[in-house]
DNA sequence: TCTCCTGTCGTTTTT
DNA sequence: CGACAGGAGA
C-alpha cells in the first residue's frame, strides 16, 4: 500500500458503491485490481470465492491470477474467481444450462466451426458473403438483438439474408446442443432474465466484481455485468477510452459513457501518472491521441526521464524490414546487454509475422508468438477434439461428421447424406440415427458396417471417457483410430511429423491435466474450447528468454522494455478497410496502444514497397508517424541514406561481438 | 469412396 | 505465394 499513489490508494479502498477507474496506459491499473482483491480479502473479510475479477484475455487472467497469488501467499483454500467474460459464462452455464434446455455436456463451437455452419445455412460458396453473415449475426447477438428483431432492423440484401439465417443458425446450434462464443455471454443473460431466482443466487454468490478493460465491453457483457452485480452495484470497472480497440467486435464506448447515467452514485477516479514509459515515448503517444475526439480528459505524465529518441526506419520492402528489425534488435541487445525477453515486435495483422519469424529463425533468436492461429485451430487438433466433443455430446453433428470421416473409414458423403436426411426426418442426431432400423433399411450393408463399427466403438469409449482418468483413454483412442499411421500415409513426411508432434503434445497436456486435477476426458473436453496456445506455454513451467511477437490487439495490457513496431504504413496501420473517420479513430488508438507498450525504447519501421500476390505496390508512411510530432523522431534509411548491405551489417555486428568479448563497450554508446 | 491435380481466389484485429 | 474448392480418374 505504501508504494501506491493517492488516487490508486483511493481506488483500492473505495467500497461505498460502484466505481469507475479511468486509468491511462501504464498507470498501474492491474496493480489497483490485484491489490484491491487482496485488500477485500485481507482487510475487509470478503470470502475469496465471493470475488470475481473479469479480464478480456486468458493471458491477462493468468497474469492477474499470478499476481494475486503472490499477494496472498500465506493463504490457502479457495481463491477468487479470475477469468474472462467467456469462461465465467461457460462456468455458469455448465452448472445452470438445464434451465435453458441444454445438457451440461454442450459443445462450444469456435469461429471456424461456426463459419462452416453459416456457410451451410446460407447455401453460398462465396466466402465474403458467409463472413459478412456470420459477423452480422454476431453483432446482433452482442447487441442483444433477437432473430425476430433482426428481421425488422435488417437493411440491404446481406443483412436480410443474415436475418433469415440467424433464426436457423440458433435452431441448429440448439439441436446440436452447441453454443458459439457469443452465447457464452448471451445465454447467461437470458437465463438471469427468465429465472430471477437463479440470478439472485449468483448475485449472492458474487459479492464484489472487478472488470478490467471496461472500455471493450459490448452491450451483452454490460447487461451481464448489471445482472451479476444486481441492485447492490458493488463493482470496480477499470478502463481507458483511449485504448478501446475492439469496436469491430461489438465493444461499445457507450458503455463507458453510459455508466454515470446508469449508476448515478458512480464514483470516478483518474489515474494519470504513468510508471512505464520515458517522457519521449509518452509525449509521442499523447500527441498522437490528441487527434482523437476525447471522451474523458486526462493527461498522462511520467518522471522516468526523457529517454532515447524514437527511431523510424524506412525499409526498401518487407523482406528488408524483417532483416533490418532482426539486425537492429541484435545490435541493440549486444550494446545494451539486455535479454531477448526485453523485446517485442508488434504488428497490425498476423501475416506480417511470417517474414519476421523467418529472419528470427535464421538468426537463431528464440521467440514466442501470440495471436495468430491458435493451437486448437490446427487441423490435426480439431480432428482429435472432434472425437472428444462427440464423446461429451452425442448431439454434436459437426463433430460426428469430422470424426467419422477422419481418418477415412469407408464412410463417404453420399452415405452421410442419407444419414442426414433420415436424422432430419426423425429429429434426432446423426449419431443416434445410425443405430436405427429405419436407417439400416436405406443403405447397403457395405455402407452400414463401418458406420455401426464406429458407433459401437464410440459407445464403448464413452463409458471410459466419463469414468476413468483421461490419459489412458486418450492413448487408446489415438491407437484405435490409427491416427498416426493415417497422417504419415497421407501427408508429406515433414508435415506428418509436425502434426503428429502436435497431437502428442496435446495428448500429453490433457494427460497431465487429467492427472493433476483428477479429471476425466469428458470433463477436460468441456474446458478446452476457450483455452489457447498461451496457456500451454505456462504448462511448461519455466520462463523462456525469447523475443515476443504479437499483434497490436494481443499486446494490450502488456509492456516491454524495447518495442519494434513494424509496418507503420498507410493501408496497414491504419488498415485499408478502416480509413473512414469513425474507424480511423480506432486505428489511431491501436497505434497508441502499440506506442505505450514501450518502457525504454521504441522503434518504428515502414516499407517503401510491398509485394502483394505477384506485383510490387508502393507504400506510404502512416499518417500516424506525422501525428506523433516529428521532434522526437529520428528517421533513417530510405532513398536518402541507403540501408547498409547485409555484408556490411554482418561486419559491424562482428566488430561488436569482438568488442564485447574484449570487455564490452560503455553503456549508451549509441550506434 | 478416395486421391491427386489444377485453377481460382483472396488478404484485420479475437473470445 | 499459399490455401482450398472442385473435377477427373483409380
Amino acid at each position: 500500500m505504501a508504494e501506491l499513489n493517492p488516487p490508486q490508494r483511493e481506488a483500492i479502498r473505495y467500497l461505498d458503491g460502484p466505481l469507475l477507474v479511468l486509468a491511462g496506459a501504464g498507470s498501474g491499473k492491474t496493480r489497483v485490481i490485484t491489490q484491491k482483491i487482496a485488500y477485500l480479502i485481507e482487510d475487509c473479510d470478503f470470502p475469496p470465492a465471493s470475488i470475481a475479477a473479469i479480464t478480456f484475455t486468458n493471458k491477462a487472467a493468468r497474469e492477474m491470477e499470478e499476481r494475486v497469488g503472490s499477494l496472498l501467499t500465506h493463504r490457502s483454500g479457495p481463491s477468487p474467481l479470475i477469468s474472462t467474460f467467456h469462461s465465467l459464462g461457460m462456468r455458469l452455464l455448465r452448472q445452470e444450462c438445464r434451465a435453458l434446455g441444454y445438457k451440461p455436456g454442450f459443445s462450444i463451437l469456435d469461429a471456424t466451426d461456426c463459419f462452416g455452419l453459416v456457410g451451410e445455412l446460407t447455401k453460398t460458396v462465396d466466402k465474403k458473403v458467409v463472413r459478412a453473415v456470420q459477423s452480422q449475426i454476431s453483432s446482433w447477438k452482442n447487441a442483444l438483438v433477437s432473430p425476430d428483431a433482426a428481421v425488422s432492423v435488417a437493411q440491404g440484401e446481406t443483412e436480410a439474408l443474415a436475418a433469415r439465417v440467424y433464426r436457423d443458425y440458433e435452431a441448429t446450434l440448439k439441436a446440436y446442443q452447441a453454443m458459439d462464443f457469443d452465447d457464452l455471454i448471451g445465454l447467461p443473460v437470458r437465463l438471469f432474465e427468465e429465472h430471477p431466482d437463479v440470478c439472485e443466487r449468483w448475485q449472492n454468490k458474487l459479492r464484489y466484481l472487478l472488470v478490467d478493460e471496461y472500455q471493450d465491453t459490448n452491450a451483452c457483457q454490460y447487461r451481464l455485468l448489471k445482472l451479476l452485480t444486481g441492485p447492490r452495484a458493488m463493482f470496480t470497472a477499470v478502463g481507458d477510452d483511449d485504448q478501446a480497440i475492439y469496436g469491430w467486435r461489438g465493444a461499445d464506448i457507450e458503455n463507458l459513457r453510459g455508466l454515470p447515467r446508469d449508476f448515478p452514485k458512480l464514483k470516478v477516479i483518474k489515474l494519470e501518472q504513468n510508471y512505464r514509459s520515458t517522457v519521449r515515448i509518452l509525449k509521442a503517444a499523447n500527441t498522437l491521441i490528441a487527434h482523437n475526439e476525447k471522451l474523458f480528459d486526462k493527461t498522462l505524465w511520467s518522471d522516468l526521464g526523457i529517454g532515447d529518441p524514437i527511431t523510424v526506419t524506412v525499409c526498401k520492402d518487407n523482406e528488408h524490414e524483417g532483416e533490418s528489425v532482426v539486425m537492429r534488435l541484435q545490435a541493440h541487445k549486444f550494446e545494451n546487454r539486455t535479454r531477448f525477453a526485453d523485446y517485442a515486435i508488434l504488428y497490425r495483422s498476423n501475416h506480417q509475422a511470417r517474414t519476421i519469424e523467418q529472419y528470427l529463425r535464421d538468426a537463431r533468436i528464440p521467440y514466442l508468438i501470440s495471436g495468430g492461429q491458435s493451437f486448437f485451430d490446427k487441423a490435426e487438433i480439431k480432428d482429435i477434439t472432434s472425437y472428444l466433443r462427440l464423446l461429451a455430446n452425442s448431439d454434436d453433428d459437426p463433430a460426428f461428421i469430422r470424426a467419422v470421416t477422419t481418418p477415412k473409414r469407408g464412410v463417404g458423403t453420399s452415405t452421410l447424406e442419407v444419414l442426414g436426411r433420415y436424422a432430419g426426418e426423425r429429429h434426432i442426431s446423426l449419431f443416434a440415427a445410425l443405430f436405427e432400423e429405419g436407417f439400416a433399411q436405406r443403405v447397403g450393408a457395405r455402407q452400414l458396417e463401418p458406420l455401426l463399427e464406429f458407433g459401437e466403438f464410440m459407445n464403448r469409449l464413452e463409458w471410459r471417457a466419463k469414468k476413468e482418468p483421461a490419459g489412458p483413454v486418450l492413448a487408446d483412442l489415438l491407437a484405435a483410430i490409427g491416427y498416426e499411421r493415417w497422417l504419415f500415409d497421407h501427408e508429406e513426411a515433414r508435415a506428418a511429423e509436425s502434426k503428429w508432434a502436435n497431437v502428442q503434445e496435446f495428448a500429453a497436456w490433457l494427460t497431465k491435466k487429467g492427472d493433476e486435477d483428477g479429471k476425466t476426458l469428458v470433463e477436460l473436453t468441456q474446458t478446452i474450447a476457450l483455452i489457447n496456445m498461451l496457456e500451454k506455454k505456462n504448462a511448461d513451467g519455466g520462463e523462456i528468454d525469447a523475443v515476443q511477437l504479437s499483434t497490436l490487439h494481443a499486446s494490450k495490457g502488456l509492456e516491454y522494455k524495447h518495442v519494434f513496431l513494424v509496418g507503420v504504413e498507410e493501408g496497414i496501420l491504419p488498415h485499408r478497410e478502416s480509413t473512414a473517420p469513425d474507424k480511423l479513430e480506432e486505428e489511431r488508438r491501436l497505434m497508441y496502444v502499440g506506442i505505450t507498450r514501450a518502457q525504454r525504447s521504441l522503434h518504428l519501421s515502414y516499407c517503401e514497397r510491398r509485394k502483394q500476390a505477384k506485383e510490387w505496390i508502393p507504400c506510404e508512411p502512416s499518417r500516424f508517424i506525422e501525428e506523433m510530432g516529428k521532434e522526437d523522431l529520428r528517421i533513417s534509411g530510405g532513398k536518402q541514406s541507403a540501408p547498409p548491405e547485409k555484408q556490411e551489417v554482418k561486419k559491424r555486428f562482428g566488430n561488436l561481438k569482438a568488442m564485447l568479448a574484449g570487455g564490452g563497450p560503455g553503456p549508451g554508446s549509441g550506434s
